[in-house]
DNA sequence: AATGAATGAGGATTCATTCAT
DNA sequence: GATGAATGAATCCTCATTCAT
């Protein structure tokens, strides 16, 4: 038995007891977010939890492994989709939208449409395949059947295809390319927004 | 008991003399384009000197960074595009099937193209913009004033799309989703194939 | 998605109070047997806690520390002698028995008296050295004067030298590992069993 | 690609070249067998590579794993055993005193002889078995038909009750329950010593 | 010029222990 | 008294980089 080496007398931060429970969680996600963006979602997980003020132990807590990070954090963007895409009247130019809204925000959500339909890496996880299903079938739905893309995987080549063009320095940049990457594929994409669902569901 | 990883007693390789210097770096061009195509650029480097069959000390000599390891890699791949655009009758559609046969043999040659023109990552060197333009003047250069993609920086953003579709398992599966990308942009492309440039010149 | 480790809004398991305490503490006892058994002494807490279906607190309220969680499952063991012992008619063969059949149940007995009479770990705790003095009284008051262990330390010497033979991925090979021990010895044992005392003293 | 965070301009040990190898090698067996014998097999190998004076990555160089620092610090003790049966006119209470010189010496040496024949747990490595092995072969070349351990596997058995009993805070301490405990089994043993072999051989 | 060993910082992960509720 | 989240030290392991030979 090694002995531990604690040092209990030292001074550390306070205990803050399990109220700070979901606070953490949703502060592990959003730096979750912001980490993945700038860095991509190889980024050191204690880079994460670094930036949302907690221990490391806090976010393998909440977190067991990666993948459930960015899970967490993909979750978010897809379910926005979802809930535009449910609206009265919805239509594909604005889900379109709203999709390319959150490509312009999180280079995270781009490299997951951007793998949509590839297996070669070892950490494809099965996650990945889950959500971007989400997104395909949300958006198939307003698909008419004489839209350009309606036939085999073309809807989802497109999105690839845009997602790899989102490239740039700032939002307003990427912004910028991805409209145009509409404009080349003849697609006719409505304003670039957000759609916020307000309050998240209790589940997290 | 594990083999000993060093050899105290023996006599360790001759050193070849300043003759084997650039067979060492072709050697180390090759590991690398192996090793980068099957772990990605972000490979360790180790790996690649190891494959190579040269000791690591070799590698630093011939490549400073990480950068001109892949920097060497990449500049085969322009070259035989500028290769094929300056032969006898060449055209736009020709010159995009060579480019898209690179992007379906090498990953790292996607990462270029996928980033042209972006610089907000701390690892977009220079090198990267400057392989990347390249490309960009040999296909320019065939490109008549009433093509679709002949506008500003179209052309460009439209190659970073195909790059961003262009995924999957196999060689040839990137290759089918690399057609249809060009097909959904209404881009002829002649035949997907290299462009064999004959041994390199020495210069490297 | 993985299922979030929390309950945001749930409410928590309801208090049970004060009556709970012992038969919390049983459990975790109970637990922290398997565990030992399974992991070896050095098995995470956390694991007996969640074994015993309490929290950690709860296991930290009763054992202040690992020792005495061990001392505590040990406890039983050396109880089971004690009682053995003091039965009309004991004969020694019987109670050295009933002790293999300890040995053979729990790597942790087995690493109690191993120990018999070691301080050079850091781990040596007293509590060890108590619970071993224990086992060796209630043998040495059924050893004839005329016994081939009777001298000076040689039975808690054979004690130790039979655990350290105990192995095997069985009980029964265990067993059979310690009978033939034993035989070496040219000490006769008793059959090996378990000597059932009832109910617990609820002192613990 | 995760930017690099070294600081190569900040004060390091000079790197004290390739001849240190061999020495570092040495260095590393010695403190691993100090490490082991005080903290056991489980000891951080961190510490065996801070008390060797080289960083941790000298020690992962050198061994693979834990295992094969193991291997090395016991390959050591039996290689003494074997160099002690092939001399002229050996015999087995000769090499059963070098063993428990070993036994006295090395709490990883007792650990290995211990857990022979047994598969019980997910670490008990073949190295182990092969290592043991080649003890028993040692031993059993010199054992008469006639002495009472020559059946099946009681040699073994005893090896392992003994080392089972050596325990202590001294080595004296150990040699004497060491010689008690082969007393108690009626067999002859030789005087407790090393069996030095000199030089190591070449292949370390 | 080649070799490959040394170096240690950094990232992932586990777990003992505390403490707010 | 119970609960289980928070905390971060410690360990394992990898690799970029340097440099003696």
């Amino acid at each position: 038995m090694v002995a531990p080496l604690h040092m209990p007398d030292e001074r550390r931060p306070p205990n803050q007891g399990p109220k700070r429970a979901a606070h953490n969680r949703d502060a592990l996600v959003a730096a979750a977010r912001e980490v993945f963006a700038e860095h991509g979602l190889d980024a050191p997980l204690s880079a994460i939890a670094r930036r949302a003020g907690v221990g490391q132990g806090v976010l393998y807590r909440h977190f067991p492994d990666r993948a459930s990070v960015a899970s967490a954090v993909l979750e978010e963007n897809v379910r926005q989709i979802e809930a535009a895409a449910v609206v009265e009247g919805a239509r594909l130019a604005g889900l379109l939208g709203v999709l390319t809204w959150h490509l312009t925000e999180s280079a995270a959500f781009v490299g997951l449409l951007h793998a949509h339909g590839v297996v070669g890496r070892p950490d494809d996880l099965p996650y990945a395949m889950a959500l971007s299903a989400r997104v395909e079938r949300a958006l198939r739905d307003h698909l008419g059947p004489g839209h350009p893309l309606a036939c085999g995987s073309d809807l989802m080549l497109a999105v690839a295809m845009v997602s790899g063009a989102v490239t740039g320095p700032t939002r307003a940049a990427r912004e910028r390319r991805a409209v145009s990457a509409w404009r080349l594929l003849g697609v006719e994409v409505g304003p670039v927004r957000a759609f916020d669902t307000g309050p998240r569901p209790s589940t997290g």
